[in-house]
DNA sequence: CTTTGCACCTGTTGGC
DNA sequence: TGCCAACAGGTGCAAA
């Protein structure tokens, strides 16, 4: 299995979590947008030609994220935008451009932010005023890891009679969002749960174990992260020193470090997964 | 309906 | 030392 040092810089819920953080402090609540400049017309998908025309002259009402989508709210309508793998936003300078720049926010005060994704697996979208709820990137997700739906019960009874495994299952939006390949792998480390287990034969106990699991695995890496919102200005979306608390991702043959035994490393649903034999039932 | 597999994209890495 | 194939990730879609 190959292995990936930096995935700590990959935006999971809780780097975007960090990132809506810097961005609500950076703009404030009297931000308006004086232009949208879009480099190119699409990153991953199109970009709605109408969105520079929609967010010209718009005051900036509020930053929300829901799963993995930045929300930049305006009385006209939601910016909506996704990191991908390596999609930052940050405050830039006139002048320092990058080849990677896809869209410019300039504010009336001069400010300008760069959505920058050399990968171009981020998105930018639009949704019109009131549209959030029928937003096709927005309709079909589940509930939110950190929110109130995200029971013992909701999980017992979503996984009834399914097959998949139970790492592929929790990284489903429809069932749950934002859980990544990071996350998935350590909140099953935490639940003792094997990745491959078909996620209808959990148990009652072990889907509570996993559901508080993924809240406290994402819980603990939003504080670690959020330590880092004071560089946002310089760094972007590259947050947080949670890489450092990983307890399997990416440990592949290494000792557990609970029990000692060595650390398996897989791949599920074509997603590189780590898991302990021992402690993970 | 569920499940599986792959395309998308490019900077980084590891093997030769 | 230098080259290049393999790989990482989240999402969406086609196919089974």
């Amino acid at each position: 299995m190959t292995k990936c040092k930096r995935m700590g810089e990959v935006p999971e819920l809780p780097e975007v979590e960090t990132v809506r953080r810097g961005l609500e402090r950076l703009l404030g609540s009297t931000a308006v947008i004086r232009a949208i400049r879009l480099q190119r017309p699409d990153i991953r998908f199109p970009i709605p030609k109408e969105l520079p025309r929609k967010l010209a002259r718009q005051p900036v009402t509020g930053v929300r994220r829901r799963a993995k989508y930045l929300l930049i709210e305006t009385p006209a309508g939601i910016l909506l935008s996704h990191l991908g793998m390596t999609g930052t936003w940050r405050l830039v300078e006139r002048g320092a451009e990058d080849k990677h720049d896809h869209c410019y926010l300039d504010l009336e005060d001069g400010r300008r932010f760069a959505f920058r994704d050399p990968r171009r697996f981020g998105i930018i979208d639009w949704i019109e005023a009131g549209g959030e709820a029928a937003h096709r990137r927005l309709k079909d997700l589940g509930p939110e890891p950190l929110g109130e739906a995200w029971t013992e019960d909701y999980l017992w009874r979503a996984s009834r009679g399914r097959k998949v495994a139970v790492k592929v299952f929790v990284m489903n939006q429809k069932i749950i969002v934002g859980v990544g390949n990071i996350y998935a792998s350590e909140a099953l480390f935490r639940a003792r749960i094997r990745p491959g287990r078909p996620s209808g034969r959990l148990t009652r106990a072990e889907c509570g174990r996993l559901v508080l699991a993924v809240r406290e695995v994402l819980s603990e890496a939003i504080a670690a992260g959020g330590s880092t919102i004071s560089d946002f200005r310089h760094a972007g979306g590259s947050s947080g020193y949670f890489q450092n608390s990983f307890r399997v991702y990416d440990r592949g043959g290494e000792p557990c470090t609970a029990c000692g035994a060595q650390l398996r490393a897989g791949a599920l649903g074509g997603r590189s997964t780590f898991w302990c034999p021992r402690c993970q039932a």
